[in-house]
This record gives C-alpha cells, structure tokens and sequence, in this order.
DNA sequence: CGGGCCTCCTGAATGC
DNA sequence: TGCATTCAGGAGGCCC
C-alpha cells in the first residue's frame, strides 16, 4: 500500500525516465483512472501531447510531473497503482490503464492499477497557502513530516486543538500528509501511544516524540526502498521495497512485541485494523473497546 | 464546519 | 469442489 516512502521511491525513479522527455501521445484504457479529471479523456490526453517534462515532485501520497505548458501530470497510487517504465515492445499488463508515450520512440510511462483507486490528473500550478506551486487539487493536502518547511510545533497546536483520536488525526491528509495505515501503526507503535488517545489530552514533549518517530520510521522505510506485502506496490522498474522486515506492529496479530514479548493485538478501526502491543500502548481510560477481529 | 462513517474496486483468502 | 463472503484501504462525499 502506497504511503509516503513508496511514493517517494517511485518519484525518484521516475525523475530519471521522464525528465527532459516531451509526450507524444496518451492512451487512455479505462475513464475510472481519471475520474478526478472533470473534463475527460479527450481533454486529460490533449492538455499532455507535446509537453515536456521539465520536474517530478511530491507532497505526502501524491506525485506530480511538472510540464513546460504550466500545468502538471498529478499522480495518486490509491492502493494498487503502479506507475511503470516499460519498453515498448513490452505486452500490456492486464490492468494497464493509461500509457504514455515519447516522442523519442523509447520506453513508455504506464499506469497499472488492479483496483482503481489510484487516478490521475492534469492541473494547473498554483501557489499553496505559504508561496510553493502545487497542483489545483492538492491545495488542501497538508505538509508531510520530510518536508523541511513542516513545522512540529504548528503541527502539535493543531493536534491539541482537535477533538479526535491520535491516528485518526495522523491519517487525516489535511493535518500531516503521507501517513497511511502502517506507518501509522508503527509510529505509535515506536511513540508507546495507543491509537485512540485523545489529540487534545497529548503534551507537547509527546507530539514531538511521536512525529520523530513518524520521521524515522518513513525515513527508514524509505532507505529500504519501502514496504511491499503482495507485490502491488512496485517501484518504476516492477522492483518490490524491503521494508515489511522492520515492521514491528501492522500485520503482527498474535506475534510477540519485540520490547516485552506480549502478543500483539488487532482492533477493528475505522472499517479497517489497528495493530498495537496491549502492553506497550495500553488502552487510555474512557476508550471504546473495539472488538478484535479474527 | 468538525467529526466520522460510507463508498468506490478487484482478487486473494477464507468459510460452509 | 465450488460458490459466497470477507478483507484490504485512500480520500472525497455526505450526513449529523
């Protein structure tokens, strides 16, 4: 599942393949995958024949390509999207949805994407609230925490203003963005912070404990080339991360805490699991208990 | 408008 | 064996 680290490591492959390369021409094999582009496929594949690619970019789980016409290619993974350079003479992959193709006849960009979560774009350039040109459609999407403008003690005043649990808050994009599921699970994991603490009850000193160990964990996680459990998240070359090794909680269900041993639980959150060490991130007073699934 | 639930989707895994 | 159900989850939409 694309967050952050596997994000960051299919932009920079990316940079590599398509910067300096103008678009000959775009195919488009499925409408849902640009279901955010209000004005179609038509419009999407002609706002990118003739462009160049002058840059890559990312801000949290969005990529974009910048293009010399002023706009940008914006790119979300969702959960199975994968953007691969492949040659041409290469067969289409069974949920190939948009190919882009070079004027230079060599490799081609593809957009494969099992469950179609992910989707593209193309939008204008457009500053943010603190000057930095962003795609139109991101303009909500907060900061992520390895951006060096982000700034922890903002972060920490929004948290404990909010009346919300610690991960529901960690997953929100508009508050900290590239965070997804196992990262956050393993940042609170990391912070000893069970996931349903209170935002509003958290000191300061434990905000900023928790978000360096929100940086560490994805900054990890990156070096390794990020997490992949099921082969759906690939980087440009179809290459898998390393990661799920360092994984200490998400999908540990019954594995022993790797600090005191305890065997690690799973809660049914948001429709979705939450997986935390009953010891180390014990369930503050109040809380809901949420029934273990499985 | 803040908070939180619902929905979109496919295929692997599980259940009976 | 085979059909049905469950699960995974990012984020926009929508309801209260």
């Amino acid at each position: 599942m694309p967050e952050l680290p596997e994000v960051e490591s299919v932009r920079m492959g990316l940079d590599r393949w398509v910067a300096g390369r103008t678009v000959e021409a775009v195919d488009m094999l499925h409408p849902r995958s640009i279901r955010r582009h209000l004005s179609g496929s038509g419009d999407f594949a002609g706002r990118l024949a003739g462009c160049k690619i002058t840059a890559t970019a990312r801000r949290g789980k969005y990529m974009w390509l910048t293009l010399d016409s002023g706009e940008a290619l914006l790119a979300h993974l969702g959960m199975s999207g994968q953007l691969l350079v492949q040659p041409p003479e290469c067969a289409d992959e069974k949920h190939l949805r948009v190919r882009m193709r070079f004027d230079d006849g060599g490799s081609e960009l593809r957009f494969v994407d099992q469950r179609t979560f992910g989707h593209l774009m193309v939008e204008p350039l457009v500053p943010d609230a603190t000057g930095v040109e962003v795609p139109g459609a991101i303009r909500h999407i907060a900061l992520d925490p390895l951006d060096p403008a982000f700034d922890g003690d903002v972060f920490a005043g929004v948290l404990r203003r909010r009346r919300t649990e610690i991960k529901r808050a960690l997953l929100d994009q508009s508050l900290i963005s590239g965070i997804g599921n196992i990262y956050a699970d393993e940042a609170l994991w990391r912070s000893r912070l069970h996931w349903a603490r209170a935002t509003g009850g958290l000191q300061r000193r434990r905000v900023a404990d928790l978000l360096e160990h929100v940086r560490g964990v994805l900054g990890e996680a990156l070096a390794e080339g990020g997490t992949s459990f099921d082969g759906l998240y690939v980087n440009v070359n179809g290459e898998s991360g390393y990661f799920e090794r360092g994984l200490k909680a998400y999908g540990r269900v019954g594995l022993p805490c790797e600090r005191c041993q305890t065997p690690i639980r799973r809660d049914a959150f948001m429709n979705r699991s939450s997986f935390s060490c009953p010891k180390c991130q014990p369930r503050p007073r109040g809380a809901r208990v949420s029934p273990a699934s499985r």
